[in-house]
DNA sequence: TATGAATGAGCGTTCATTCAT
DNA sequence: GATGAATGAACGCTCATTCAT
C-alpha cells in the first residue's frame, strides 16, 4: 500500500468519523426527525452531498451512529468489568460504567437513550444486534452470578439484565433532561447497586 | 341550557374524544412524526380541519393525547392501591397493575412508552405534570413506607420510584416490541416484585 | 347532485384542466425532463402541491396530457374522415387534418412529435393505447382502400400507415423547429398527398 | 514528433472514442436525460473527471455524438450510393442502406432516432449541420432524378427527402421499440421503395 | 494526463395548516 | 361547527462538474 492511499484512506475514515461525530450532536440536540441533513454537514464541516457518499440515507446515517457507538460502549464495557472477581461487583461496575459514561457523553447518551427508543420502530426490522450484545453482557454476568451461587436464582437472568438496563435508562434519561438542577449521576449508582442486590425491603438484624 | 346545546355539547365531546382516540392509534402504529394528520382524520372520522377546531397543532394532539390518558392512567392506578394495606403489597400491586395495563392497551402504551421519551424533546418544556404525578404516586409509597419502617431508606424515595418506573417501562418496551413471541407479561411482575424488593443477592440461612 | 358539489366538480374539473394546458405548454417550451413543476403550477395559476391533487407525480402529468390529447385528436380525426368518399379522398384529409392541428396547435404537436418520441422509452410499459388508435385511423382507410381496389395491396396497411404517420410527424417537426423560416404546413398536406397516392416515378404517358 | 507523443495521441484519440462508444451505449439504454455521466465512465473505463478532459460538458457530449457518427453514416450512404446508375435505384438503396444500418447498429439508432428528436430542443441552436448533410444527400438523388426525368418534379426535391427521412426513421422507430416481435426492418425496404415511388393509388393496367 | 472524492445548486414531493364554502 | 381543496415552505437526495493530488 502507498503513502498515498494511505492518507487517502485516513482522510476518508477520517471524513466519515467527523460525520458521525456530527450526527451525535445534532441528533441528541434536535432529534432524529428533526434533525435537518443539512446541518449535520454543516456540523461536520462538509458539503450536503459528501454524506451520501459515506452513508445511504438519513436513516442509515443513524443506523451506523448506533451500531458504531454500541460496539464502542460493548467493548469498553468489557474491559470494565474484567478486572472484577465477584460477580455483584461487576453488577455495581456494571451500572457505574453505564452512568459513567452517560455523564463523559451526554450527546450519545441522549442519542441511545431518547432515540434509540423512537427509532425501535425502525429499528424493529434491523433488530439491532449490538444493543443485543450489550444486554447480553448484562446477562451474561447475572446467570455467572447464579450459577456460582453468588446471586439469588429467583429471577431469569435476561429477565433481571432488562430490568436493570430499565433501570440506569432511565436514570440517564432523568438525568440529560434534567436541565439545570442536575443531580449527581455516578453516585446514583450507588442506589441502583443497593436496589438491585438487595431490595427495598427492611432486613430483619 | 337548551337540549340542542346539550347535544351539541355531547357531540363535542364526542368527536374530542374520537379524535384523541384515532391519534392513540395511529400514533402508537407509526409513531408521532412518521404519522399523518390526514391518518388520524380518516381515522377519527373527521374531516383534517375538524382536527384544527379541538387541537391547536399536531403538537398540541399528542400533549394532550398525553395528558388525558395519564389522568385516566393515574386515577386507575390510585384506585388498584388503595385496597392494600402494606406498602409492600402496594409496590407489587404498582408494579403488576402498570404492566397490566400495558397488557390492555397496547396502543397507549406505546404512545406513553416509546413517543414520550422521544417527544421528552419537545416536552421538556412542557415538564410534563402528569407524568410528575405518576411517578410521585410511586415515589408516596415507598416513602411512607420507608418511614414506617417497611422498606428500608438507603435510597431516596424519588430515586427508587424512578428506578422502578424504568424497569416497568423497560419491560413493557421489550414486550410491545417483542413481535410474535411475546412473554407473559403480567407473570413477569413478581420477577420485578421481587427484585425490587429482595434484590438479587443470594440471602444465606 | 347539489348545485354545490356541481360547482365543486366543475372547480375541481376545471382545475385539473387548466394544469394539462399549463404542461403543454411547459413541456412544449422545456421539454419533459428540462421542465419544471413549479413552472408548471405558476403557469396553471396553482400551488405547487396542487398538481398532486390530480396527478400522481410529474411523469403521471405527462402521460395523462398524452392521453387526454390524443383522444381528443382522434376524435377530431374520425370526425374530418367521416365525411369523404373515397378512400384517397380520406388520405388525403387525414394528411391535412394532421397538419392543420398542427399549426392550430403547435404546443400540443410539440409534445406529442418531440416528447411523445423521447418518452417511448417510459412508455414503452405503458404501451400508449391512444397512439396506437391513431395509427389504427390510418391503417382501417388503408386496408378498406385495398379491399375496394382503390388502392394497391402491395404494401401491408400496417406498414404503410407507419410511413405516412412518419411522413407527417417529420414534416411536423420540421415546420416547428423551423423557427422563423416557416414554409406553409397546410400546403406541404398536397405535396405528401400526392407522393403517397402516385409515388415519385415519372408517370409515362 | 517523437514516439512518445505519437504513443500518447493515439491513447487520446483511443480514449475519446471509448468514451463516445460509451456514450452511445448508454444514451440508447437509459436516454440522454436519464443517463449518468458516471455511468459513461464507468462503461468507458475512465474516471468521471476523464471525460471533461474531452468533451466539455454532458450536452457537448451528446453533440460531439451526433455529429461523429453522421459523419460516418454520411460517407457510408455516399459510398452505398455511387454505384447505382439510375436515381431511382439510388433511391432503392438510400433505403435499404439507412434500414440497414438500423439493424446492423441498434443502440446509435436509437441514439440519432430518439434522442435527436428530444435534443432537438437543444440542437435546434447547434442547428446541426451533419443531419443537413444527411439530407442534403437525399434531396440530391431526388433533385437530380427529376432533372434526368427519372421521378416527377411535382414534390420539391428538400419536401420529398424530408418526407423519405421520416418514413425511415419512423420504420426504424417502431422497430426499435418493437421489443421482441421484431419485423424484418430491411425487408421493409421494398415497401418503402415501392411507396415513395408508385405510390399506393392502384394502377390502371 | 488521469483520478475520483467532494461539492452544492437544484428539484420533486410531502404534509401541517388554513379558509372559503 | 364541519369540510377538504388548496397552499407553499421545507427537505432529502441527486448528479454534473471541479480540482487537489
Amino acid at each position: 500500500m502507498t503513502a498515498h492511499s494511505l492518507t487517502a484512506k485516513a482522510s476518508q475514515a477520517d471524513k466519515r468519523a467527523r460525520i458521525l461525530r456530527a450526527a451525535e450532536t445534532v441528533f441528541a440536540e434536535h432529534g432524529f426527525f428533526t434533525a435537518k441533513v443539512s446541518q449535520i454537514a454543516q456540523e461536520a464541516g462538509v458539503a450536503d452531498g459528501t454524506i451520501y457518499l459515506y452513508f445511504k440515507s438519513k436513516d442509515d446515517l443513524l443506523i451506523c451512529l448506533f451500531e458504531s457507538r454500541m460496539s464502542e460502549v460493548c467493548e469498553a464495557m468489557q474491559k470494565a468489568i474484567a478486572s472484577d472477581e465477584l460477580h455483584t461487583d461487576k453488577l455495581r461496575t456494571f451500572v457505574k460504567t453505564h452512568l459513567s459514561m452517560v455523564q463523559a457523553h451526554p450527546h450519545l447518551a441522549e442519542v441511545l437513550t431518547v432515540e434509540l427508543r423512537q427509532s425501535a420502530k425502525f429499528m424493529k426490522e434491523h433488530s439491532n444486534p449490538k444493543f443485543a450484545e450489550y444486554l447480553k453482557i448484562l446477562a451474561t454476568i447475572i446467570a455467572d452470578g447464579q450459577k456460582s451461587g453468588e446471586l439469588d436464582g429467583e429471577v431469569p437472568a435476561p429477565a433481571a439484565a432488562r430490568c436493570i438496563f430499565g433501570m440506569v435508562d432511565e436514570l440517564a434519561l432523568a438525568w440529560l433532561l434534567g436541565g439545570d438542577q442536575k443531580f449527581d449521576i455516578v453516585r446514583a449508582s450507588d442506589w441502583v447497586g443497593s436496589l438491585i442486590l438487595r431490595g427495598l425491603e427492611r432486613k430483619k438484624s
